[in-house]
RNA sequence: GCGAAAGUGGCGGAAUUGGUAGACGCGCUAGACUUAGGAUCUAGUCCCGUAAUCGGGGUGGGGGUUCGAGUCCCCCCUUUCGCACCA
């Protein structure tokens, strides 16, 4: 009678349902403060409730939680919670399509996807769950924006802002997606609106938030925060018109000023009206409607051929006193620096071709060293090189080196200008024109302003009873009873803000909720905080390396600047996961109808095969399209160690040399795996448990391991793939006798002794191409391994009749017979 | 245009960081077994030549450093991703 058929085959549906429930139960993913034990924060970008989990929140959650399993069998205190970031258009187009309220749409995909993840079978404590759209949740981001108000950290201003005319709202500059700007949700192109807008300061820590000393995050997002900030170094210069008005430029090369022969204003610079002449005022308006009536692609794209007009007026350039033209171009961007620049064409490509194409003077100031004297009229490019200053006055022959700060140190006895650092970075506009987000709390009064809506009075609440017309008015604008109230100040009639807050307000600080979601005292429990900040790994995708990622920096430190949070940073390390493909290879997509639904395949393979298929099938940080057919390799896998396990071990024909290359095995794939965890290589911990399964295999097959190796074997395994596949770990540690959970074992240490060889394979190389091997005593000397090489059979036929010139020996690994 | 990353079998991917290229898996080929399955097991599977032993070639292309290069350096090609008149 064959063995094998009297073993149970492995059936993942009833045994993960089974541990599912008992894990539950037993409350085995409950993290508590314990300040005996060392914490660990693992946190994954909490989702977007968008109505099913995918296998792309699979691919960014299972890894993940695997190794905040492996951190906890390390002896962490491991917290890995999840939460939802439940406010945001989705659900308002939802909302006007279906006819249902957004927050009904919103928290029945949210119970949805809660049950979705508890297949999952990841180690969330749900006691931590945070809802950006609960009341409780959002009095505390109200409360952060009463704080930053508090501390000049917010600001109101009218600006021009892009505005999607589809969704109805303004557009951050990053949620304006393409070359042809258009609208990252709807693809509408975006127009500009002028509009009273909350800001946040985040240029304020632009700095700080260059230095990434202190953190462990992916030279990619280091590169993209840094490249996104866009810091240059220079001065801002001030001159006067003739008209006794004064227009400030930022220029990287003060150095180049006494070459500035005319200025250039953007169309939408304030002073244009007051500085065009009379004469001119009818072409200038006609430039300027037409600037305006440009798409931003058509403006921005840098090939163009550069217009411009004279406005008629001159101003004086503080260093030579003369007399230069101020045109106004499109080329200049109200949105960087000072909407204004000197133009120096004689060194600035872009102002050199304006120069030419309406002959205004080209005059180099800047002498590249071992060059020819070079002369404007010739110049066929503007030279941007550093080198000594001519032509500059009291600064001529100053060296390439020094003639930016000298520049700045004369400009500053003038009084004519300051050093000063530019950036790209804009401030954060936070206000949209949409009902499902935080409402800001802020009351507007004829008589004083606007006015805090007093702490106690949080959270200001969403009025239920609101209309769902597609109409572009936010509902909060249509609701009177909500809107109409009265001054916190003096208790007058007053109106409140109808905007609502950017969603990456919410998802600035949920970190800091998931430590006490239910603490009513403040946004989150100090002595959590204490014992659990900062996260320890935090891990997401590549694409919000310039949003969430620079606001949550730019939050905790406002609010290290605030007193309420400590340390400078709020993540520790950052990893990002690739993207997952549909099996097209195009991004998936309902429209494209290539979602892969991770349902199906745990329905017929179980959650612990689509788990550690998900980690086997590609590197974890680049992703890549998915096969389905690829998870047949991690079910066959888990079906064979099932039936290796359980199968009745025959002892009789143990021999001692299998136990010790077992044992070695063993081991070696423990170091392997160990480090294949700390750095996120999930996909050669998968097939370097496949690779021991299989010596086991062998072991088992050419006489067996004896007892004590053999059992020693499967404990080990069966701690090593508890983190990957938890549930068939599981039960195969009960079914085995072992008590507890294995998820509460210890990860195992590495025996030193047991990966000792006592013996090698010596390569033999003969001008470096291999031709032959043997297998040779550790304890043998390099000369031996000389010797026997140059005397080995494969060698020989290749050295025969040659010179033997050199030979190398690397110890233990190779010897190269260099002969000719 | 500028910047970054990458290019390894039919496919996904390994390679202790300069030392046996192709681990592991998918797929494919042949065979075994059968209570005919969503099977399972065994063997093979980089290319060319050979019955086998064995030999030659091989990590996008070209050159270089080195006893030795997938790995380091230079040039080129391709792909992907950022940024794109930023003063």
């Amino acid at each position: 009678m064959n063995a094998q058929q009297e073993i149970e085959p492995y059936d993942p549906s009833s045994i993960e349902s089974k541990w599912q429930q008992r894990w539950e139960e037993q409350g085995l993913y409950h993290a508590n403060v314990d300040p005996d034990r060392p914490k660990f924060y693992a946190l994954t970008m909490l989702p977007y409730p968008s109505g099913e989990l995918h296998v792309g929140h699979w691919y960014s959650v299972t890894p993940p939680d695997a190794r905040a399993r492996f951190k906890r069998m390390q002896g962490f205190n491991v917290m890995f919670p999840m939460g939802f970031d439940a406010f945001g258009l989705p659900a308002e187009n939802a909302a006007i399509q279906r006819k249902i309220h957004p927050r009904e749409w919103t928290y029945g995909n949210i119970d949805r996807m809660r049950e979705q993840f508890r297949r999952m079978g990841a180690m969330i404590d749900w006691r931590r769950e945070a809802v950006s759209a609960d009341p409780e949740y959002f009095r505390w981001t109200q409360w952060f924006f009463l704080k930053l108000l508090e501390h000049d950290l917010v600001y109101r201003q009218k600006a021009p802002v892009d505005w999607c005319p589809s969704c109805n709202t303004t557009l951050a500059r990053e949620q304006v997606w393409g070359d042809d700007r258009r609208c990252e949700r709807c693809r509408t192109p975006v127009i500009r609106k002028e509009l009273e807008q909350w800001f946040f300061r985040t240029t304020r820590y632009a700095d700080e938030l260059l230095d990434f000393s202190e953190i462990d995050w992916p030279e990619r997002v280091r590169v993209l925060q840094t490249n996104w900030i866009g810091r240059s170094e220079g001065a801002n210069v001030v001159f006067q018109t003739e008209t006794e008005d004064e227009i400030e430029v930022f220029t990287t090369r003060p150095d180049t000023l006494w070459g500035a022969t005319f200025m250039v204003l953007a169309p939408e610079h304030p002073l244009v009206p007051s500085l065009t002449t009379e004469d001119q005022r009818d072409a200038v308006e006609t430039y300027v409607l037409d600037a305006s009536r440009q798409t931003a692609i058509q403006r921005e794209s840098a090939d163009r051929e550069k217009t411009g007009i004279f406005t008629g007026s001159y101003a004086i350039n503080p260093v030579t006193d003369e007399r230069i033209p101020i045109w106004i171009a499109d080329y200049v961007l109200t949105s960087y620096g000072t909407g204004a620049i000197m133009a120096v064409p004689a060194h600035d490509q872009r102002d050199f071709e304006f120069a030419r194409k309406y002959d205004l003077e080209i005059r180099p100031v800047i002498q590249p060293v071992d060059e020819p004297l070079i002369d404007g009229h010739q110049m066929e490019f503007a030279t941007t090189h550093h080198g000594t200053m001519v032509h500059s006055g009291p600064l001529d022959g100053t060296p390439a080196n020094e003639a930016v700060e000298a520049a700045i140190t004369y400009l500053e006895e003038k009084e004519a200008g300051v050093g000063a650092v530019g950036y790209r970075l804009r401030d954060w506009l936070i206000s949209r024109q949409r009902y499902w987000g935080t409402p800001i709390p802020v009351i507007y009064c004829k008589s004083c302003g606007p006015v805090a809506v007093p702490e106690d009075e949080l959270p200001v609440e969403l009025p239920e009873d609101v209309e769902w017309l597609p109409t572009g008015e936010s509902p909060l604008k249509l609701h009177p009873s909500w809107r109409f109230t009265s001054c916190p100040k003096c208790g007058e009639e007053a109106e409140r803000e109808t905007d609502t807050m950017d969603t990456f307000v919410c998802s600035s600080w949920y970190h800091l909720r998931y430590l006490s979601p239910q603490y009513s005292e403040g946004p989150f429990d100090p002595r959590e905080y204490d014992y659990w900040m900062p996260v320890d790994s935090y891990t997401g995708g590549i694409e919000h390396a310039t949003m969430h990622l620079i606001y949550t920096r730019f939050f905790h430190k406002a609010c290290r600047d605030m007193g309420i949070v400590k340390g400078d940073e709020p993540m520790q390390q950052l990893r990002n996961q690739g993207l997952v493909l549909g099996e097209d290879s195009e991004k998936m997509s309902k429209s494209r109808g290539n979602v892969v639904a991770p349902d199906e395949l745990v329905d017929r393979y179980g959650a612990d095969a689509v788990r550690s298929y998900l980690m086997f099938f590609a590197r974890w940080d680049q992703g890549g399209p998915w096969s389905s057919c690829g998870i047949e390799g991690t079910w066959r896998w888990l079906k064979r160690f099932w039936n290796l396990v359980l199968e009745p071990v025959e002892e009789s024909s143990a021999d001692s040399e299998t136990s010790r290359q077992l044992r070695r095995k063993v081991h070696q794939t423990l170091a392997q795996v160990t480090h294949a965890f700390e750095s996120y290589q999930f996909n050669t911990i998968v097939a370097a448990l496949m690779e021991l399964m299989n010596e086991m295999i062998r072991a088992r097959r050419v006489g067996g391991a004896d007892k004590e190796a053999w059992d020693e074997a499967v404990d080990i395994y069966l701690r090593m793939m508890a983190p990957i596949t938890p549930h068939i770990s599981e039960e195969l540690w009960q079914r085995l006798g072992k008590s507890g959970s294995v998820h509460v074992q210890s990860w195992p240490e590495v025996d030193e002794l047991a990966l000792v060889e006592d013996e090698i394979t010596l390569v033999v190389q003969v001008n470096g191409k291999v031709r032959d091997r043997l297998v040779m005593p550790v304890s043998a000397t390099d000369d031996e391994a000389k010797e026997r090489a140059l005397q080995s059979e494969g060698a020989l036929r290749f050295t025969d009749g040659k010179t033997i010139r050199k030979v190398i020996v690397v110890p233990g690994r190779l010897v190269n017979i260099v002969a000719n």
